[in-house]
DNA sequence: GTTGGCAATGTAATCGATTACACGAAAGTA
DNA sequence: TACTTTCGTGTAATCGATTACATTGCCAAC
């Protein structure tokens, strides 16, 4: 019932030898054109199917391909995955998932585990920002296999990354705030030792700045993306001497709990405060109260990273690229920011 | 810098045998132990790392499993695999993600591919109950390559199955429906040729029945997981000559956008009209009016479908099990079934 | 002193496919 | 006719690890 169908059964069959069957299997332009169709039929017939570990081994290419991210489950994570499966499916590769939990140890463990398994390039969203694990990462490197950051990156030289212009991002969120005529905006920012986060507090600053607004430390708090770390967000902000009128959040999801901390203490939004969030999760727009958010594009962010990791690997190992590739964020302004009042 | 180290390096550096190198590496009693010691030393010196490839092929197993989705950026989906992904992770094996988008012909593709690739197990939840692609199910059969199915399974003797009590899932929820006092329940469904929404729609008739409550035809509306569908659906109802004063969607987003719908003809919810979804998607909970939601508990079924693989893949192929797990739903109850008045 | 047994290691086949090199036959050339 | 190409296949090594079987040396038992 199982009995696995190799070339030497097909050779055995035939009277002729494996080498001439696997000649005939890849187009060999030495091969005879009747062998070739005999081969081809006899193959079929009895469903023969390629063993992918015998090629791998002998080519020392495994046509696997591994995403590390920190987890798979939030919807900007799973967007990117899809964008890459996408655009690799029909290049033969398959998609092995790591996740590492923000766990710079599991992520060390994944990058080794992904070598080990022989993979074909490494595509990744950084956990943890600490040159603890760079030995990991020096692995991956000597071992030329290509890696490729995405949304969260690390400075290597030669390694390529796809990321969105987060401080644009942050800066046109600001703006927007700005525009509906806030005066006091406040920002709850991630962990600053991560770029991106990094980055998006200097968008928003730099607007401040453009706009002639002071910016005020205390306005800067740095909280997790969760919805319970909005809400004590909002309880500090509002403990100020002078309370802000609007928050610029680089989390949709802390986005959400101030503004339902906000609405706990009656306070009009958008007309007395302004809200903006970052990522455009699905809740969003799903909202009445729908939250003005920067869009990061995440499934063209690894459609991008998939088509980057593929002109990098038949390339030869003397050539690096390191390629940059900025995508524009895009700010889709809804309800949180949008006062009704001038 | 890229030298691959093989255990014939180490054994020639210590002038044994490959053989030898490889009985030390793998703790076979024979060795003798000042032998062992000094390979494992040499070994890690020379920062030497199995070729899970040549160990692939020799054994026959890839340590890869496959998981088929519909999917991946759906919550649900997403949660799935991060469970199956966790269990799975303390044992070594990898995971493989393909998505069918629903279409049968990819997912036959997946199937294909997947045993290509040779791996130790495929779990997968099917996009189509159609048999057309039962060569590529018989396929995998033959193979004796573990299958599991989960959340949506089909009908395959000695293939396992981890799922969700759906029926009990439209039976709670409909009763809840009906113990706020409505008593015109209308019914969003999905396609009824997967036995999830088959199963929904008939825990729904039931709770009908048992309550005494007629079932009306009319009230139960065929329509797609959008939030799109959702508003057609409630334009539709509310033609009726009796319109309904409840729906029960078997999906989250119909329900959203019912809800939407029903905000914008200024039906009070949940005082004149209750909704109830399924799957407990995030932004159920998040919204001001939050939804009342079946839970399917993903990250469960996903650690339960490893573990249901992990107790296959030793088995020898003499013995086959069929396991059927079925778990609990679980009705989260939010306002938008909460009356206010009795 | 021969034989048996055991411990430790070597030899070589195996997993399945690819491929450099070799070789015989046919065909072309002088 | 004799020599060189060319064509089509065969031979055998290779990818890296595992393992059944063989071998070696040593010690004990008779």
């Amino acid at each position: 019932m199982s009995e696995k169908i190799t070339i030497y059964d097909i050779a055995k069959k035939l009277n002729i030898t494996a080498a001439t069957v696997s000649r005939a299997l890849n187009n060999n332009p030495k091969i005879k054109e009747s062998t070739r169709e005999l081969v081809l039929e006899t193959a079929a017939s009895m469903n023969y199917k390629q063993n992918k570990l015998a090629l791998a081994l002998k080519s020392g290419r495994s046509n696997n391909i591994g995403v590390i991210v920190p987890r798979i489950d939030s919807n900007f994570f799973a967007s990117v995955i899809r964008g890459i499966e996408e655009e690799l499916y029909p290049h033969g590769y398959q998609v092995i998932i790591c996740q590492t939990h923000e766990n710079p140890k599991r992520e060390s463990e994944n990058l080794y585990t992904l070598i080990d398994a022989q993979v074909d390039g490494i595509l990744m969203s950084v956990s943890d920002v600490n040159d603890e694990n760079n030995s990991a990462f020096r692995n991956v490197l000597e071992k030329n296999v290509p890696l490729i950051f995405f949304d969260r990156s690390k400075h290597i030289e030669g390694v390529s990354s796809v990321t969105i212009n987060d401080f644009k991002g942050g800066y046109i969120a600001t703006k927007q705030l700005i525009n509906q005529g806030c005066k006091h905006i406040a920002h709850l920012s991630g962990d600053q030792s991560l770029e991106i986060f990094k980055n998006r507090f200097l968008g928003y600053k730099q607007a401040l700045l453009d706009n002639g607004i002071e910016f005020n430390e205390k306005y800067v708090i740095q909280s997790k993306s969760s919805v319970e770390a909005g809400k004590e967000a909002v309880d500090i902000l509002l403990e100020l001497e002078t309370p802000p009128d609007a928050i610029f959040s680089s989390s949709d999801f802390a986005a959400l709990g101030a503004i339902q901390e906000l609405n706990e203490r009656n306070i009009n939004i958008p007309d007395d405060f302004c809200v903006a969030g970052f990522s455009n999760e699905p809740f969003t727009k799903f909202m009445e109260m729908s939250i003005t958010s920067v869009d990061q594009s995440p499934l063209e962010m690894g459609r991008m990273s998939a088509r980057v990791f593929l002109e990098q690997v038949d390339k030869t190992d003397t050539i690096k690229i390191e390629k940059k590739v900025v995508l524009a964020p895009e700010l889709h302004i809804r309800k949180s920011s949008t006062r009704t009042t001038s």
